[in-house]
RNA sequence: GGGGUUGUGGUGUAGCUUGGUCUAUCAUCUGUGGUUUGGGACCAUAGGACCCCAGUUCAAAUCUGGGCAACCCCA
């Protein structure tokens, strides 16, 4: 086995493979720094396109860009008592003294240094409501099994902090938000996932609901896509956030935060790719497609005219919209090339050589299942735009497939255990105590409620806890996650 | 937080048990020259490594202790 691809099988050892996957398609590489990877130009050209397609997508809910600091001053941490109890052991402080003798923390989430300015802001009904979203780097100091995007110390992510008088256009738009994060992971990255809410237990500090989309990796494992919460007015009052109404009388409005990070390339990654490399998914796959011209050295005037042909297509599909690449490296063979760009998971390939000029036709390869097709150069922007589509289908009928075949209902405890033993996504009902799911997480080796799944949370009549045996609140999701 | 495994050129490794021509193996890689090119081409030639610190010893890649790092399992 060469070392240059992967030489571990997904389903024989995942954890080694991902890591391979990752730094051998050239998405990050390791740093210096434990838990801290560098995001190298293909990984990060991924994360630009998901951040043009949010940004687009916010824009119209009037959401704006803007940017707070990274610093934020100890005693800010400390005016919601949950909020700093939930942070406090993984946040890395500064321990250079401040101008006011005060300790400085490094941002693990930004609602304390943005209320702050908020507070500031708002004075009347006028002012709201106000809907601010940063795209910045967090550092959480996370102390063991660090993992390139999927659990590292500092990750880039993006943050959206609104703020509104009524309870009711709060509620509606964390759930306006969940849909648009719904729409991102499936529709961009192909990836299936299912919306539901959280549990008291599973809630973000401070809030007062937590809505999750969470999606589930090949190997059983659930992973959050994202999050979007109702904070209700608990942070406004800790830090004294008021405006005054049409009343004339002051308020504390209503505030939600909600956000995603690289984390999600790292779920691409596992849900998608395969033995020999990286796949992406045509929508955010920076090149789209490759063309590989096939010349001969012993007939300089053919590879020219194959040269040339490989140039007129790439300059077609460029004007037809397609992120195209054109590969005329000399000092490689056709095979190598071919093995690279899959490396690279680029989605679709495209082949040149005499005999295909002669014919008026090309060869046409897909990246997620290998098909080969031959297309004639007249219609060939119209088959690779239809293919891509049909490729980022063809991903997300497939994961989706996997997950409900790993979805089972359970009723009793032993049915529960042996699902998690097998790694399965369980459906079951629950009595909502804290206590059960902690007794439920040390027993089954650190199984959690994911969601209670929206539209069906509710308990069946008569239904009682499949762990406690009293009485059934919710449906909830159970499973082993990352 | 607990346990285990492993650190050798850029990458993957052999050597370690039993210390000694190790002046460190092989492949890939990088540079140069030439022949090649429809699934990871080949020849010639050059380049490049024992994680760090201390100890044992005539002698350490190899043994001992500590540190650091990576990976895996469990909480």
């Amino acid at each position: 086995m060469n070392e240059i691809g992967i030489t571990v099988k997904k389903e024989d050892d995942m954890p080694e493979w991902y890591s391979q996957v990752v730094l051998k398609s050239g998405m990050a590489d390791y740093s210096a720094v434990k838990g801290c990877a560098v995001i190298r130009p293909l990984g990060y050209a991924i994360w630009q396109n998901i951040m043009d397609f949010f940004n687009e997508r916010i824009s119209l809910m009037g959401v704006e860009n803007a940017y707070f600091p990274m610093f934020i001053p100890e005693s800010f941490f400390h005016r919601e008592a949950q909020h700093v109890d939930g942070f406090a052991p993984e946040v890395a402080w500064v321990e250079q003294k401040s101008d006011t003798n005060e300790r400085i923390a490094v941002r693990p989430t930004s609602e304390a240094i943005m209320y702050d300015s908020y507070a500031k802001w708002i004075r009347s009904h006028r002012d709201l409501p106000l809907r601010i979203n940063q795209w910045c780097n967090i550092v959480r100091w996370e102390v063991s099994d660090v993992k390139i995007f999927l659990r590292s110390r500092e990750f880039l992510w993006q943050e959206g902090h609104c703020v509104y008088a009524t309870e009711e256009e709060c509620q509606k738009e964390v759930l306006d938000i969940l849909e648009e994060y719904r729409r991102l992971v499936e529709e961009l990255l192909a990836i299936p996932v299912i919306k539901g809410e959280k549990s008291e237990h599973e809630r973000f500090p401070g809030a007062k609901r937590t809505y999750t989309i969470e999606s589930f990796m090949p190997d059983g494992k659930a992973l959050q896509a994202g999050t979007s919460h109702n904070l209700g007015q608990g942070f406004a009052k800790a830090f004294n956030i008021t405006f005054q109404g049409t009343d004339e009388k002051d308020h504390h409005p209503w505030q939600s935060s909600w956000g995603f990070s690289t984390r999600l390339l790292g779920a691409m990654v596992m849900q998608h790719s395969d033995d020999k490399g990286l796949v992406l998914p045509p929508r955010v796959a920076p090149t789209q497609a490759v063309i590989i011209p096939i010349t001969i050295k012993k007939k300089p005037e053919l590879s020219e005219q194959v040269l040339t042909k490989a140039k007129e297509l790439e300059k077609q599909l460029k004007d037809a919209g397609v992120r195209v690449k054109l590969d005329d490296r000399e000092e490689y063979s056709p095979g190598f090339k071919y093995s690279d760009w899959e490396l690279k998971g680029v989605p679709i390939r495209i082949e040149v050589g005499p005999r295909d000029i002669e014919n008026n036709q090309c060869i046409l390869a897909k990246r997620n299942d290998g098909e080969k097709s031959t297309v004639n150069l007249d219609s060939l922007s119209e088959k690779v735009k239809e293919t891509l589509e049909q490729i980022h289908q063809e991903l997300f009928d497939k994961a989706k497939k996997q997950i409900d075949e790993k979805t089972v209902q359970v009723k009793t405890y032993d049915e529960l255990k042996k699902a998690m033993e097998e790694r399965k996504i369980a459906i079951a009902h629950h009595c909502g105590d804290p206590e059960s799911e902690d007794v439920i997480k040390a027993e089954l080796g650190g199984v959690t409620t994911r969601c209670r799944p929206m539209g069906e949370d509710q308990a069946d009549e008569g239904a009682v806890c499949v762990h406690t045996g009293k009485p059934a609140k919710y449906k909830v999701i159970f499973s082993k996650n990352y």
